[in-house]
DNA sequence: CCCTGAACCTGACCGC
DNA sequence: TGCGGTCAGGTTCAGG
């Protein structure tokens, strides 16, 4: 169920259980993810973890001789669960630690990944191409402003395009673009460089935001149903199709773009 | 290089 | 109750 405020949630409630643990299998119940889980992924084997890092929405676990690279697709969740704990039906992978204690990963669609890589990530296929962090200083208007020069896509394909920037997903772009009152439509190179200052302030801020309202979810994350942070925070205008627009009362439109829901209010946003 | 649509999968939900 | 269609938080890949 990840955005990218999910990942970082993930990322933060399992990394205090796990840092400095030491490997001692990790048992592949499912191999048939995203990209076949690869046997070599098993050399973690032995090996202490040092960090839990994320890129994007890959998560990275890194050993002093390789990085297991994970992403959770549309549906993937991972848990720390007690050595005993039976897993269900869509729980495809577990890292097991010599305390016992498992990294348990759960995902019913299996559009997520388990890969191994002995590069350094940030020189992995993957990862390489990646845009900028979004919620970093490397991620400004004038960036996104200059790489948009010219491109005739809308402007919403252009901000969920992570080799533009990562991390801004379905539900975020459209309360992004809600927020900086730009029509999800638009050509991304017919957008002003003021309106992507505003843009680029609302997708940190809804990003931002997010990750502290997930944080509040993250509490109880480890013993918890590891419900999404997302839907109990109060989105503007993502599943609010024919509600009242929170500006004008409008009804919010949906439509289909690049064959993602797509809501906006015609009046606001132009 | 840029853009669009298909593909990967399961489960929930809706209307008949 | 069952069946078919639609939709869901992502991302790569093929093809124009």
């Amino acid at each position: 169920m990840p955005e990218l405020p999910e990942v970082e949630t993930t990322r933060r409630g399992i990394l205090p259980h796990i840092v400095e643990q030491r490997v001692k299998t990790l048992e592949v119940r499912q191999a048939k993810l995203r990209w076949p889980v690869p046997d070599s992924i098993h050399q973690v084997a032995g090996k202490k973890l040092l960090d839990v890092e994320r890129r994007g929405k890959y998560l990275l676990f890194r050993f002093r001789n390789g990085t297991v690279i994970a992403h959770l697709g549309m549906s993937g969740s991972m848990r720390i669960t007690a050595p005993d704990e039976p897993p269900g039906f869509h729980d495809h992978v577990d890292m097991v630690f010599s305390d016992g204690r498992r990294l348990r990963y759960c995902d019913p669609r299996r559009f997520g990944a388990w890969l191994w890589t002995e590069e350094e990530p940030t020189d992995h296929p993957l990862i390489a191409s990646l845009g900028p962090e979004p919620l970093t200083e490397a991620f400004h208007a004038t960036y996104l402003h200059g790489k948009s020069r010219g491109r005739k896509s809308s402007i919403k394909a252009f901000i969920m395009d992570s080799h533009i920037v990562v991390g801004v997903g379905n539900i975020y772009a459209n309360e992004a673009l809600f927020m900086a009152g730009i029509h999800p439509k638009r050509a991304a190179g017919k957008v002003s460089a003021a309106r992507y200052e505003k843009l680029v302030q609302a997708i940190k801020q809804v990003l931002a935001d997010a990750i502290n309202m997930g944080g509040t979810t993250l509490r109880d994350f480890v013993g918890g149903d590891g419900k999404p942070g997302y839907f109990q925070q109060t989105l503007r205008v993502y599943g609010r199709a024919n509600r009242p627009c929170r500006n004008c009362q409008t009804p919010l439109k949906e439509i289909r773009l690049g064959q993602r829901s797509t809501v906006f209010c015609k009046l606001c946003q132009t």
